[in-house]
DNA sequence: GATGAATGAGAATTCATTCAT
DNA sequence: GATGAATGAATTCTCATTCAT
């Protein structure tokens, strides 16, 4: 008998393709409820419901309430950084890489505002600290200044949660400027700012 | 006959004086709540109890128990914006205004920071978008570069939540480098940098 | 120290002739509020609030919270028999003094019909059958058919409440019809008929 | 899926069969508990504990702790009404309807006499007004005089109530009457003459 | 005498989880 | 495998009553 819980280990067997379309039809679900009735409203039978199964299924997909959010978190991050990297990676010609990272993450996460503030909101206290710093390891990665110098891992650090930072308020702030070319280019120019700055100072002191 | 729900109207008559001492003494009750527990374990049992008064006294100064968490988050919000606002109005000669002020935050913030990391993650969900921004008004009106221009709306705005940002992953996501005086430098580094940059764009786009 | 409930014994000192305007405020305020929030909404701070005065003061001149319901009705009770009786005592030159009974009772109960409804409804439960019987003994001792006859114990009792019942199910139901002259027609006809018949069978029982 | 609240929408899907019964149960449960400590002892739990139910199971079937009373109300309202209409549909021979449909009323109604007073008492105030004129409506249907006349509106409505008003009160005062000979006799008296009386007193108008 | 803040037992209601079908 | 009825522990909230001021 094998196990089944398709999210705990992801392995996928045959049977295990229609498990999948239910996993993701959970999941969906479950980021409808939370953006339609708020974390309070996030209950196993509301999701169910709106899923279209069973209460019981829930509970062969997933060990508890906890888990369901915890994986929609886990595929939320995962949609967002792999549209970041693939934008990195295909960027437009005369487009920069980091505009074009940065540009990818707030289509990726601005779409659906209301949605995605209700499920930011909800959980980020259900992802640990580690999960969260997991997260960002992929971005993390991509930076680089314009002279292709990698950051040390502070700097890499801040960067990141800065320019996650401002993006992420934006969303939870419902600013009207989200999807506007000024806020690109200040967050744009923020990362090179903060780069090219450290690397006139480093230069000055190794000079000095 | 009179209202006594102090946090709705807060104008203290002379009778509320002692109110005030109650009301205190369950948001800090309500802070070690959520730190000792999580948002999962505060419950209006656990908080009376460990403030000391019965149930039902929160029921007179609280209208429902998330007004305690917003209740605790507004207070949060001000006493962290008042220390950074005091930091930069009496820095020590020889710091800067601005690393003086993320200095105070990161102390303001940084400390207890178990404590912290459960009330900001509980809190925010609870926090409405038009909340979260006017915490940030006094921070953003603070700012200037450092020949004192004010910078626009998103400027403001982007370098307001990207400095917070930083701050407030390396509390979450409980870095080891949260009070050591490289993570300072980087975000002075950070805001600097920004505000050059932006400057010497300005200056070049207005010179062409 | 006089016991003050001057409800429980209704012997007026001097002294407390200033409770009786207290009580009073506080019978007219449990009314209004039984009107407004029905018997859910009547709570012993409504009241207070609503009379002006203390919870704590409420507990000095009834023992509990029911005391004041059964208050209530027994002083809506007596306004309404004091209200027929003297309609009777004094009805209108070629008036019969069953009309006029009934015509009384109609005005006194049919006021404030929402309010009534409210109060009658509440109260209901909380009289017990020996109040409700002695309500109606000052109606049943005025009950008397054409020729001054006196009818028995079961007559006296069906009479009163075939016409209380109607009369009580026409303000509970919110009848349009309360107060026209048809319905008043109807019950004295009821009443007139009811004893007219019997009387004839007697006759005919005694002739037989 | 389905909806499941068997009450709110009575239709009876065969699933819903067993449904039934726990509905009955509890219902069952509401009017014991009812009986035993009246209405301030009527609590979910209690109930849910006398119908051998988990409280859960009280929210299924029902919205909340009112809507219990007030579906007892109308089954029992139903039952009674069903008693009356069998009684006059094949009242023995040399017993006439009128008569048939008070004798089933008192027996229907008057058996249990604390439970009927506890559940009468209680249920009242949470009928509204259409719900009591509404149970009424098969009883007016019902009348007539002695030589088949409908009675018009208001004299349907006096007469209903007047009837039921008078054995209602035997109920709640429990008088020591109730299913005697001579009470019947009364009530019936009291249709005949109100009937007799009206139809006279219109042929004396008409030949006016 | 009056007040109303404080209390806390008690009641309604919810919802994660189980398991018989 | 799926289902959803049933459960009942846990939680929120109310409000009658007390008593220090």
């Amino acid at each position: 008998m094998t196990d089944g819980k398709v999210v705990e280990n992801a392995r996928a067997t045959p049977r295990q393709r229609r498990s999948r379309a239910t996993v993701d039809a959970i999941l969906e679900a479950a980021a409808q409820v939370l953006e339609a009735s708020g974390e309070a409203g996030f209950n196993t039978n509301a999701v169910a419901e709106r899923a279209g199964v069973g209460v019981g299924s829930l509970y062969r997909y997933f060990p508890d309430k906890r888990a369901i959010l915890v994986a929609l978190g886990r595929s939320e991050m995962e949609r967002v950084g792999r549209a970041v990297t693939d934008a990195m990676a295909s960027a437009a010609p005369g487009v920069a890489p980091d505009r074009a990272a940065i540009r990818a993450f707030l289509h990726a996460f601005g779409g659906r505002t209301r949605a995605r503030r209700a499920v930011v909101a909800a959980l980020l206290p259900h992802l640990d600290a580690a999960e969260l710093a997991a997260a960002f390891a992929r971005i993390e990665a991509g930076l680089a200044d314009g002279e292709g110098r990698v950051p040390g891992r502070v700097r890499a650090f801040v960067l990141s949660r800065a320019l996650l930072g401002a993006m992420r308020s934006a969303v939870l702030e419902g600013v009207d400027f989200l999807l506007d070319r000024t806020f690109e280019d200040e967050l744009v120019l923020l990362a090179r700012g903060y780069l090219a700055h450290a690397a006139t100072r480093e230069r000055a002191q190794r000079g000095a």
